[in-house]
DNA sequence: GCTATTAACTTACGACCGTTCGTTAGCCAA
DNA sequence: TTGGCTAACGAACGGTCGTAAGTTAATAGC
């Protein structure tokens, strides 16, 4: 319709599209994303869309990237000021599940969709992937070590197994929230995550075993 | 090539189809599914493979429902003998990570990642699915009920709780066995379920508070 | 042996996919 | 004012998608 030429309109026109994009993958998956559509959502023809990215795995790409930086903002950039620990990563996760609600209908954190969308093919993207999970996965371990350093933990604690029991909370509010619409999901995950990083038993379990 | 009329055939047709899609939708996703290289993968027609089915959607269903069946015959039906309750309940958990590992290459169960295909679909396969992870999250549940009946849980556990943990670390396990190929994922998944069907402390806070 | 049924075929359709091409039009520096 | 740069365009490419129509041929019931 009008075309804009100058450079600075150039990037505002990317931000745009992925913007959108992220919209429409997180919704219908990294694979569900299409030049076509993207262009129609967009009122703008498909070569100006793929004109900025060149290809559509590199738009992949960048919309895998876009979505790690809005993490990034969203929960770890949020509970720096928080004492280390499992004071801070109890925020964090907190931060996370208000961060699922939030996108409820829009198909929430799409990098853990997109984890099982890809896990089966190998390519860039599929690396891009595990870059971005195995860096949240660090993170996560980071601060129990951190615990288990200082005393808020037991100093034998495993870190792994841990962090491998969080991160299944997490899996399991995301599937209840976006499959089920199941509005308990946030405060179950709460509750696990709670007793997984104070150490109290399982539900049920208070005095079992 | 050679045209078979026999109704007899057309089941064994009809089956050795769902058998290849089951397999294609294992790696690729159930929306990955294409008629045409179905038809190219078992060398016969576009035509005569959607003429069992209709259509792809139906398709798709059928294949749905032959998962099912065989997770059934996979899992709940390797425990029936098992003693009702926590009992029987980590022996299914255990022939589920069997399960997973068997199928390690081939994407493994196929079940969970439609679920997150298709959480913000709706329509007819995503409610499949839903009745699909629905009846097991009921027969978990069951399950729990009966250990919290007789004694081996407390009698006011949260057996919606427990079964949400539970789901969680199996989906843990699911994301570390396809996206990481991480050999320690069973372990560490068993090491959970273990520790919340017994009701002991979560790892590494044997003593903390 | 004849007929009705039907599994599987070939062919074709329209729609959409990602990508490439050449063109147009506004910006910026010279 | 002019010329290079480039964002965005329209059009077309070959390919694949799901589906429909009509054909062929082997079976099953009479």
């Amino acid at each position: 319709m009008s075309p804009r030429k100058s450079a600075l309109e150039a990037v505002a026109t990317r931000t745009r599209i992925i913007g959108r994009a992220l919209e429409v993958a997180s919704a219908d998956g990294l694979e569900g994303l299409t030049i076509g559509r993207l262009a129609a959502d967009l009122g703008m023809s498909k070569a100006g869309v793929i004109g900025h990215f060149g290809t559509k795995e590199a738009l992949q790409l960048a919309v895998l990237d876009a979505a790690v930086e809005r993490f990034r903002l969203r929960v770890p950039a949020r509970v720096v000021g928080a004492e280390p620990g499992t004071e801070r990563l109890g925020r964090a996760f907190g931060e996370w599940l208000d961060f699922m609600m939030e996108g409820e209908g829009h198909g929430g954190c799409f990098l853990t969709s997109a984890a099982s969308e890809f896990d089966g093919r190998p390519g860039p993207v599929r690396d891009a992937v595990i870059a971005a999970l195995t860096s949240w996965s660090e993170y996560v371990t980071a601060e129990l070590a951190i615990a288990a350093r200082n005393g808020t933990l037991p100093p034998d604690t495993d870190v792994d197994q841990l962090a491998f029991e969080l991160n299944g909370v997490v899996l399991a509010a995301e599937q209840a929230i976006q499959l089920y619409r199941d509005p308990r999901a946030p405060a179950r995950a709460r509750a696990a995550i709670t007793r997984l990083l104070r150490g109290v038993t399982p539900p049920g379990a208070e005095r079992a075993g």
